[in-house]
RNA sequence: GGGCUCGUAGCUCAGUUGGUUAGAGCGCUACGUUGACAUCGUAGAGGUCUGCAGUUCGAGUCUGCACGAGCCCACCA
């Protein structure tokens, strides 16, 4: 043991030691941990980062929150576990990866050929979850390391198979035609969540159009039409609903149906719509309504098909050129506007411009009643566990988001045409079609070469990681999927409630009939000094490991902590981690202080952990009880995830109390070791989830176990020492420390004046301080008031007895600025009374307000006037 | 277009069911201190609580409208 602290702490000289040391202990493992057989367990399964990138700020504010959920529990007694792990993120990666090769190589991954690629993928992959994990420690993230897993690892693989063989067996999972998100560029279909929406001037196209004239910004669509739509209560049209008409196109005469359909709007364009039900999601849905057949024009390349006679082969860009030239030629365009503006979809990785198609995918059914679920669809099921607050959210705003998206949910398409990734366990020969976890013997079997959509595997991210299937035997969960699932708390960032969190909740109805988790728990983003999102291409990211470097992670960790109230974002800077720096060294100091001073090693060893020391002074009493209120205010708060609040009450506590008022106490009344010492231990462990680093080595300096698995306090042993009255004393205590503080000065100023005991502005008399630090003969409301004037100064002195020695304690304050303050404050006091009197007057008031309230209103009247009263003796005192 | 959140001191935010003179931290000014401390103490300046209207004896708080900021969902032929 080590008591000699240096003089200013120095993180990065002690991090790397700390975590080296928790991580050798094997408590981060639940397993290992010194708690009951039947300990209650508390499971975090940590959101897997992307292996795309270095983790940004916004991991950091998540492995905060965690760690500090995690801590806590872990130091009330619980059976922790967090799981780390990764995501391999499918789509993200592989363009990733494909955008490196061609910036190093000048290849595409079809120059490569899908082997190849792959093993590029997992060399990159293997670079940068490393760089996680170190980055992931750095932040003193107490993760079961020994429970590692990895989205696309061999044990995630099988569950993975597993989950869809399971899913297609019981119809789940089908195979089906719909109209998708398709981008030619990656040759893939696109989640509706994988399209951003950019605004964008184009042409609008007024198209001739048998009897009508229509608006369109796809004129080449038009060789795909097979009907057109007005609204059914559109006065102008009502006559051609249900005709079938003859119009002229590019490419000769062609049929289409008039339909009414309410998906049209009467106000917008002509009122009435071409429909192609082949190329736009609208128009398929009016189309499924009625009966339209579909026309496919545009294939997987998004260029024009054969069917498109000399179009063929066009981009669709190129044959909108062509075929607008073509139609001016034929009269067939009324006009073009030339600035309209729209959105257009694009593939969130490669900007391409989305082609609805459509398409043979595979889709899981929400919709399907599933026997085993109570004859319920994965939706409803999904639904009544968030209306039933079976699966709590915080804030709880976000149930409601909840259920509305989950409420207007669509099958969901869970297949991608890129390479990395899950490849769909289905093998096809012919016209048969084999679903299973191995390729069926015989000859001439092909696997499918679809690959799934991450959110699959990362869906299943709860039991997944905790040996589901083969911890899940006949319905019966065994070893960790029955000690820790379901987990307690899902935390997470909020924009990926509908991405995963939903996801998450069917795929565990499904396979365990469980929800995965009782709580969610929300953050809001890390935003930066000016409020805006941080992102590589504003290049306004802070980088966490930067700021771990400069000023300590515990540091970095309080900035993050301290400023996320529930759901809001976080606006972060670099002075917030540098005021917590200089906390965090504070905090150092406070504990160097009490631990140098000279009788303190002595009373370490006698000291009981849990025991406080009996209070000697009034002192004593005030400052344990105030450190009770803490940890009560801190324990409820965490209890309440409103980890700002906790963290505030600590803070007021440790600066406030303890280092300005208690400490300085302690320089002046003796024989304190054995509180500071307990004092020091509560605050440590209470520090601890929030600071894990400092407080841990502090603590090792006069402990030889580690704190990281010390007991929080136990609430019902902490006692109220101290009565009303007392606080009242207390405050008294207070003001003489004040005058002690201000007296110090003058003293130095004029050391020469040495005064009789005066007290003024004080409401107290003689203070005896003795060697048993009882303070007595307190006294209120003194009338013997002296002023003794130095200069333009008035003196205000206290005499103070310690040890039986006279001490004196002056305090200074100009004149001339303390009559004005005086005066001000009269003034004040003026108004007031007479506002009150006003307020006393209105006999609405008092007949209305409830009489607490008015004689409230009275006292506080009463309590004016004998203030004004003192303030005017004061002034003609001067 | 539909929905959600927010607008309080120069900055970051508290403000519990309507009821003292609307608070804290940081920053700023002045005077001091610094022998646990990167500190710290005391005092002070700074707010028509985005605006307007309403309910009420009384509105930062409740209601409506407007303005401004952010987010989510849907998507325009």
């Amino acid at each position: 043991m080590n008591t000699e602290l240096d003089k200013i702490y120095n993180p990065s000289e002690n991090e790397d030691a700390i975590y080296e040391k928790w991580e050798k202990s094997g408590f981060f493992n639940p397993d290992n941990l010194n708690v009951a057989e039947d300990a209650e367990s508390y499971t975090i399964i940590l959101p897997p980062p992307n292996i795309t990138a270095k983790l940004h700020m916004g991991h950091s504010a998540m492995l905060a929150i965690e760690d500090l959920m995690i801590r806590y529990k872990r130091l009330k007694g619980f059976r922790t576990l967090w799981l780390p792990g990764t995501d391999h993120a499918a789509i993200a990666t592989q363009n990733a990866v494909e955008k490196k090769i061609f910036k190093e190589q000048g290849k595409t991954r079809h120059d490569l050929g899908r082997e190849k690629l792959l093993e590029e993928i997992w060399k990159f992959l293997k670079q940068t979850q490393s760089e996680i994990l170190t980055q992931t420690r750095k932040m003193g993230a107490s993760l079961d390391w020994s429970r590692l897993a990895f989205t696309f690892d061999d044990e995630r693989q099988l569950a993975v198979k597993r989950m869809f063989v399971d899913m297609y067996n019981e119809g789940v999972i089908y195979r089906g035609e719909r109209m998708v998100n398709w981008c030619p560029r990656c040759h893939s279909t696109l989640a509706d969540d994988e399209v951003e929406y950019k605004e964008e001037k184009s042409k609008l196209y007024w198209l001739k159009y048998g009897p009508f004239v229509l608006a369109t910004s796809r004129p080449e669509t038009k060789l795909g039409d097979t009907a057109v739509a007005v609204h059914p209560d559109d006065s102008r049209y009502q006559h051609f609903i249900g005709q079938e008409l003859d119009i002229d196109g590019v490419l000769g005469k062609f049929k289409v149906k008039v339909v009414a359909d309410k998906a049209v709007e009467m106000d917008f364009g002509s009122g009435v719509i071409k429909v192609t039900p082949s190329h736009s999601f609208i128009d398929s849905e009016i189309a499924a309504r009625h009966n339209l057949p579909g026309k496919k024009i545009i294939n997987e390349e998004g260029r024009m098909m054969e069917n498109c006679g000399k179009y063929a082969g066009l981009t669709t860009a190129e044959a909108r050129e062509a075929i607008v030239v073509d139609m001016q030629a034929l009269g067939l365009i009324d006009h073009i506007d030339e600035d309209y503006v729209h959105n257009s979809a694009r593939c969130y990785r490669c900007d391409s411009v989305i082609e609805p198609l459509p398409s043979e995918q595979w889709f899981i059914s929400v919709d399907k009643k599933i026997k085993r679920l109570g004859d319920k669809s994965l939706k409803e099921r999904a639904l009544e566990v968030a209306v039933s607050n079976e699966i709590k959210f915080t804030p709880e705003r976000y149930q409601k988001r909840y259920i509305d998206w989950m409420t207007n949910l669509h099958d969901w398409c869970i297949s991608r045409q890129i390479w990395f990734g899950h490849q769909i366990p289905v093998w096809h020969k012919g016209e048969e079609t084999h679903c299973g976890l191995e390729a069926p013997v015989g000859e001439g079997w092909q696997q499918d070469q679809d690959t799934l959509d991450t959110w699959f595997s990362s869906g299943m991210w709860t039991f997944s990681t905790l040996g589901w299937p083969h911890n899940y035997i006949d319905g019966q969960k065994i070893n960790d999927l029955a000690k820790f699932h379901p987990t307690q708390v899902l935390e997470t960032g909020y924009e990926i409630i509908t991405l995963w969190v939903s996801r998450m909740i069917m795929m565990s109805i499904f396979a365990l009939n469980e929800v995965p988790f009782s709580q969610v728990y929300l953050h809001g983003m890390v935003l930066d000094k000016e409020g805006k999102k941080m992102s590589k291409s504003k290049g306004n990211g802070v980088d966490p490991l930067e700021m771990i470097e400069k000023f300590g992670t515990d540091a970095v960790r309080l900035a993050i902590l301290t400023g996320l109230t529930t759901g809001s974002d976080l606006k972060f800077n670099e002075d917030k981690v540098e005021a917590k720096r200089n906390f965090v060294n504070k905090l150092w100091n406070i504990a160097r202080f009490i631990l140098s001073s000279s009788d303190a090693i002595a009373s370490v060893e006698k000291d009981s952990i849990n025991q406080a020391p009996e209070p000697k002074s009034l002192a004593d009493k005030w400052i344990l009880n105030s450190l009770t209120e803490t940890i009560k205010n801190v324990s409820k708060n965490l209890d309440e995830f409103n980890f700002a609040f906790a963290a505030d009450a600590l803070d007021e506590f440790t600066w406030n109390k303890l280092a300005d008022w208690y400490l300085e106490i302690a320089k002046v009344e003796k024989d304190k070791s054995e509180i500071l010492i307990f004092i020091l231990r509560k605050l440590l462990i209470i520090w601890h989830p929030f600071a894990p680093f400092v407080t841990e080595k502090i603590w090792s300096s006069f402990n030889s176990s580690l704190l990281m698995v010390e007991a929080w306090p136990q609430l019902d042993s902490l006692k109220n020492y101290l009565e009303l009255e007392n606080e009242q004393e207390f405050k008294i205590i207070q003001d003489i420390i004040v005058a002690i503080r201000n007296a110090r000065s003058l003293n130095k100023i004029e050391p020469a004046k040495k005064l009789q005991a005066i007290i003024y502005g004080h409401k107290s008399t003689q203070i005896l301080l003795d060697n048993q630090a009882i303070i007595r003969n307190l006294k209120t409301g003194i009338e013997s008031t002296e002023i003794y004037e130095s200069g333009d100064k008035i003196v205000d002195a206290i005499s103070i007895i310690v040890g039986g020695v006279e001490i004196y304690l002056l305090g200074a304050i100009d004149k001339e600025k303390e009559l004005e303050r005086l005066t001000r404050e009269r003034d004040n006091l003026i108004r007031l009374v007479s506002l009150q009197e006003q307020k006393l007057a209105n006999s609405e008031f008092v007949s209305r307000a409830p009489e607490k309230i008015v004689a409230a209103e009275n006292e506080k009247l009463l309590n004016y006037k004998s203030e004004l009263e003192k303030i005017n003796n004061t002034i003609s005192n001067l």
